[in-house]
DNA sequence: GATACGTGGAA
DNA sequence: TTTCCAAGTAT
């Protein structure tokens, strides 16, 4: 059977991950003794991984399970300090519905619920995560959809129709091969294979425990699949981030509104990123120029100007801090701090 | 269905 | 330097 193959390669291969229980590869060891990893575990990585690699997950994973070891400690913390362990990890809706969602758990009685409908409801969780919590937590035949696994599907039988229209035929691929045995280590080890062996460029087709029957390979077409729409350039916009200091060393920063772009996060007052930005100095002050940060986000690039001025007028907005880490702050606004701190 | 939403590493 | 892209979700 396929999915017996891939199984066979992955008690082989399991690749160790902070949030991951190991497969049980001993023969006598029934399912029931098959430890399951915990679905604190499984929810929080699967939603740190979100459009994100293993590499960059790692250290925030230890950090955050170090800190608040279960859902219920997590759903305590106050919103300021989870929103700053998060910061440098991206995409910071996550963490503000990581937190509704442990309020909501919490409140439930501190157990996530075992059924992919219900798993669906919280915020944060979509079809991917729920399916992979299912699976990995409860260890049920749900059907895991991510990129790795349309990748492969896409491979594995030669799917041409380009993404996202070859979506549902991807599906229901995925869902032809997911096994009723040990689904959840099924679910691990096909976003392994695709993580590992069936990567986007160069795959390693030689070494594949499915290079017989792969349609894409024996077609000469792996690599090259799945097509996917071309994407839109992106836009250059620009801003100016204002940097104040007191005469006693207090710095100003401030909390950006709950939602949109770097939602919620401590950042440094700024003006909006647009093309033709308007001067917004959260006091008047002597502004200089220390200099320029450039950053990407997903859809425009941002060309940063960074002012600073020592000043101990009271500001319209934001609030004095003593000593700001600059890694509590969202990437783009670390730059900016940074070079704020090194203008004399 | 289209768009908003981060970051850092690889080629 | 530029582009691509990684275990997606919300609206």
């Amino acid at each position: 059977m396929d999915a017996q193959t891939l199984l066979d390669w992955y008690d082989a291969n399991a690749r160790a991950m902070p949030w991951r229980v190991p497969p049980v590869t001993d023969p006598m060891a029934s399912s029931s003794t098959n430890r399951r990893a915990d679905p604190y575990s499984v929810w929080l990585s699967e939603v740190m991984l979100q459009q994100t690699t293993v590499a960059a997950v790692r250290d925030y994973f230890i950090k955050f399970t170090t800190r608040w070891p279960t859902v219920t400690d997590l759903a305590a913390a106050p919103d300021e300090d989870v929103m700053a362990a998060w910061a440098g990890l991206g995409y910071y809706a996550r963490a503000r519905n990581l937190l509704k969602c442990a309020r909501e758990v919490t409140a439930r009685g501190g157990r996530f619920p075992d059924t992919e409908a219900e798993l669906l409801t919280l915020p944060g969780i979509g079809p991917y995560t729920a399916a992979a919590i299912a699976a990995i937590a409860f260890d049920l035949p749900a059907v895991v959809l991510d990129g790795n696994v349309e990748r492969v599907m896409a491979r594995r039988h030669a799917v041409v129709e380009p993404l996202p229209d070859s979506k549902q035929t991807l599906r229901a691929l995925a869902a032809s091969h997911t096994p009723q045995v040990r689904p959840g280590d099924y679910a691990q080890a096909v976003m392994d294979l695709g993580a590992t062996i069936c990567t986007p460029r160069n795959p390693a087709c030689g070494i594949c425990p499915w290079m017989s029957e792969c349609e894409g390979r024996l077609a000469g077409i792996a690599t090259e699949l799945p097509r996917k729409r071309p994407k839109k350039a992106k836009p250059v916009r620009h801003g100016t981030a204002y940097f104040a200091r007191r005469p006693d060393g207090a710095e100003l920063l401030e909390t950006r509104p709950p939602k949109g772009l770097l939602g919620g996060m401590l950042a440094l007052p700024s003006t909006d990123f647009s093309d033709d930005p308007q001067p917004a100095p959260p006091l008047e002050a002597n502004w200089q120029i220390a200099g320029e940060v450039r950053h990407t986000f997903t859809h425009f690039h941002l060309i940063l100007t960074v002012a600073v001025a020592t000043s101990a007028a009271t500001p319209e907005r934001g609030l004095w801090v003593e000593a700001a880490n600059p890694d509590d702050l969202p990437t783009v606004f670390a730059k900016a701090l940074r070079l704020a701190r090194s203008h004399r």
